[in-house]
Formats: C-alpha cells, sequence, structure tokens
RNA sequence: CGAGUCGACCGGGCGGCCGCGUCAGGGUCACGGCCCUGCCGAGGAACGUCCGGGCUCCACAGGGCAGGGUGGUUGUUAACGGCAACCCGGGGUGACCCGCGGGAAAGUGCCACAGAAAACAGACCGCCGCGCCGACGGCGCGGUAAGGGUGAAACGGCGGGGUAAGAGCCCACCAGCAUCCCGGGUGACCGGGAUGGCUCGGUAAACCCCACCUGGAGCAAGGCCAAGAGGGCUGUCGCCGCAAGGCGGUGGCCUGCGCAGGCGGUUGAGGGUUGCCCGCCCGAUGCCUGCGGGUAGGCCGCUAGAGCCUGCCGGCGACGGCAGGCCGAGAUGGAUGGCCGCCGCCUCCCGCGAGGGAGGUACAGGACCCGGCGUACAGGUCGACUCGUCCG
RNA sequence: GGGCCGCUAGCUCAACUGGCAGAGCAGGAGACUUUUAAUCUCCGGGUUCAGGGUUCGAGUCCCUGGCGGCCCA
C-alpha cells in the first residue's frame, strides 16, 4: 500500500493539488498533478485519492480506494519528488476492475505529464 | 419417508511474493525522522439509529403547572420500550405462533352510506283496542315492540306463562354485569356459591382519566499545550474572468483578545434555576454597547471491559454465584490491500461412467464503550419436538 | 453525534376533523380549420413507497422497514 507520509493528509494540500496542478480525466478516473515548486523538491512525491458516496457504500468506497493506492504505489516513483497528486473516482469506478483502473490511470498520469488538455 | 415447529451456531480453508496501521524491542540519526525484527489488526450484523446505560461537562433548597415516555402479572438486569415464565384473548389437528393487553356504569367528541331509529330513547311498515266516515277500505286517538327490512353495530337468547295485542310483565335454563362470601395462587387471575336489578353499543393507535417513570447536553463531551491579535460563515452591489473563482464596497451572525464609553457596591448592573410560574440562589478582575481585528494545530480522553472461554452450583427460565485461565483494533483524507496457486461449497453444460469444463462464492466495514431491538444476507451445520403414512 | 421533512395518475400538486382518491399539464378520440397551432367536447389511466396493526371503514391514526431531501454541531 502506501505509507502515511506519502499520501495527502489535510485539507489545504488537496485544495492546492487540485487547483494549482493539471487535469487530466481517463476513463472512470479524473487525476490532478501539481509538480513541484523548488521549495518542495526535497520531500517524497504524495498523492490523495477523492471517492465520492455517490459511488456506493463504505465496502464499496473502500475497495476502490485500496486498490486506486496500490496502483498508485506502484507509480509514484517514476514522478520527480515533491509531485502532488490527486486521484478522482467516478461512479462508474466501482464496477471497473482493478486492471481497468490500471489503464485508465496510466493514459490519464500519461495525459497530465504531456501537459495536454484532457479531452471531454 | 413426507410435511412442519422451535432453538443454537458457522459465515470459506492452506500457502507464496509485494505492501499498510498501532505498539514493543534493537539499530541509526542531521533529533524532523529512517531501518530491522516481533505481537496484534473489522462484524454477526461492525449497519440502521428505535430504546437503555456507563463516561464527561453544565445545572440543581423546595413546590406547582406544562411536556415526554411506558401500559396484563411476577421476575430478570447497571438499565430498558429488551428478555424469561405465567395469566387473559385469538389462530392452528398438533409441536407452537400472534397480541401498544389499564380505564368507555368520570366527562367531552365521533359513528359516513343505508335504515323508522345510531346512543336515548323513540316508532316506518306491522299488530291490537276505541271512535268516525263508510264501498272489509280509509282517517284520527291511544297501546305495543313479538315480526319485517337496513347496517360493522338495533337495547340479552330460547322456551313457557300471561295479554285486546304485547313486553323480564312473571317463571325456569343459558350468556353477561355488579356486590358479597369460600377455596387456590406472591400476583395477573382461576374454580365454586349466594344475592341483586333484569341488561348496560363501539371507539382511548380521538381528546381525556389513572398508575408508574422522567434534569440538560453529548467524545465535535471534556481537559492540557502551542500560536496570534483576529478569524470563520453569510446576504447584497460593482469590477475582472469562458468558467471555477478573485478583488473591492456595504450589511448580518458567531467567537477569543485589545481599546473606548456606559451601568453597577447590597435600596445591587446583570445572571442562574436549559419550557413556565412562585420561590430560591449567585453576583463585582462584573455586566452592557461600540470600534479594531486571531487560531482552527498537537496531545490526553482512547480502549481491561456490566470483557471472553471452560467447569461446577442455584433457578422451569431470563439470569445469577464461585473457581481457574486468557488479553482480542485504536485509525484520524481514516490502517486488513494487490497479484497468484491448491482445496472446499453451489449452479449449469458435456459424458453410460470414473471424470472434465464454465460461471458464481453473500450481506456488509470500527471511529468513546457496552446491553437490547430492528433490518440485510450466498450457502451450510447441530439439537429438541409435532403431524401424517407404512413396517415391526 | 443530534434533529426535521417528504413519498398520491407519465409530470407538478390537492384531498378539512378517518367516510365513493381529484385538479392542471401530458396522452388518446372527435369537432372547428384547406392544413397546423389555438379553442371546444369526450375518454382512459392509481397495489396512494412496502409490510403489519387499530377501526365497521385508513391516502389520513399507530408500529417496522425502504428511498429521497434538508438543518445544526
Amino acid at each position: 500500500m502506501l505509507a502515511t507520509a506519502q499520501r495527502l493528509r489535510r485539507r489545504g494540500e488537496f485544495a492546492a493539488a487540485v487547483r494549482g496542478g493539471r487535469r487530466a480525466a481517463r476513463g472512470v478516473l479524473v487525476v490532478h498533478v501539481k509538480f513541484p515548486d523548488p521549495e518542495n523538491s526535497g520531500r517524497p512525491a504524495r498523492a490523495g485519492f477523492v471517492v465520492p458516496r455517490t459511488i456506493g457504500g463504505a465496502v464499496v468506497r473502500n475497495q476502490v480506494k485500496r486498490r486506486l493506492r496500490q496502483l498508485v504505489r506502484e507509480r509514484l516513483g517514476q514522478l520527480p519528488t515533491g509531485t502532488d497528486v490527486v486521484v478522482r473516482a467516478l461512479p462508474a469506478a466501482a464496477r471497473r476492475g482493478y486492471r481497468g483502473l490500471a489503464a485508465d490511470l496510466d493514459a490519464a498520469l500519461e495525459a497530465a505529464r504531456r501537459g495536454k488538455p484532457a479531452p471531454r
């Protein structure tokens, strides 16, 4: 999974990442990526997750969140240190399998890295 | 063998690799942390939040009113609106099941339609008597409530006597009511007897009456530390912007601090008694108003408890007592995951068969803790009992 | 954690104290019109969220559950 130091834990951190980052949507996921300011480059890259209640009950939301944490953990090393990522799940994510989530995440991260605007 | 009733319980198992959270030990350190090892790490409902308690803070001389809750009895318990046993009523051939199950002869209200009449007596058709007209029919007065039809419900039922016709008007039996007595039971109540008037509608999950219970808030409770002199939320208007939003003006609310002004010294500003009144109490570093303008972070609370398991004893039972043993989550954008192998279980398909293949494996996750209730749930296990059929 | 609402025709809503579930729009048919629109007439359509209870009788009262929404901390 993902260690505590590698997760966003404050409302302010989420707001900064969503507002100051690039947005890219692919499949059932929306990612916001905020590349590091020079003073932040010392700490590790961090990630946070937004799984709204429209997805399902607590069990379903936890399952989606755990799968996303596992997926992000495998990819966080590829990002520059100090980067903040917020992954937001759409309601269809509950029925998307693990591999489907992986494909969507890779595509969305790649789109955000290229800096292209997300197609709507 | 078939059909069924009740109760108790399980909620996949083993293994590999990569990971997560708390704690403990060790190591390292630039004292922020990092690394290694080990222990532990979601449920029977953790859920819904329908009740009850523990815990914490606030309040509390006392009395009255109001409000809320409960509603057969006796127990059980920390407590309960839960549970157990029993009573009563209803259902079932039965095992068993269901019941907000006090009071309608305290009072008020309501009882649509139909029907003559719907709660207190009265009388539409009818029956009977008398009188009148007079074409065996009608009109008027009186008696009556057996019969008719309506309705969910029509002023006890049946038989006999009685009568002009009838009627508890009288009598016997039955049902029911009230009072009293005897017996049984802690009690709800049950069994029996005597007397009485002959009879009384339903609805309290309508108001109400009676009995009993009932302070308020909730771990965002509450406490400590740090930081700073403000902040948070919001209405509206203008400008910028595609938008999200940003900036500014002007109001409102909440709260800590600073400043200013005012009020106030027992003849007392103001406050408490968290619905109101009487009454009582507190009260001077206090209270009110205006202006200015912060934080929202950490730690404790925080998990050993009405705890769990086993055995014995008491009790019909809920439950209680004793002894021994055990430690079983404490997160805070919130820890149990990802990938894979084998075996279970269920369904379907292929096959004569051994077997093979495909799919599925529920309901659902702590957030202070506990006792209940209610609800969801793939599949399965055990025990006790009932009815029917057949055999002995 | 605490508190409060709603669920009725395809849609938006009524139904006073319990007494035959009803409007507007929408839909269908017809009339008027050269046709359409508008207008007029007629018609169909409901397990009143579900289950249970009280009552002679429940959309209404009571209990349990489901779904949706709102407020406060």
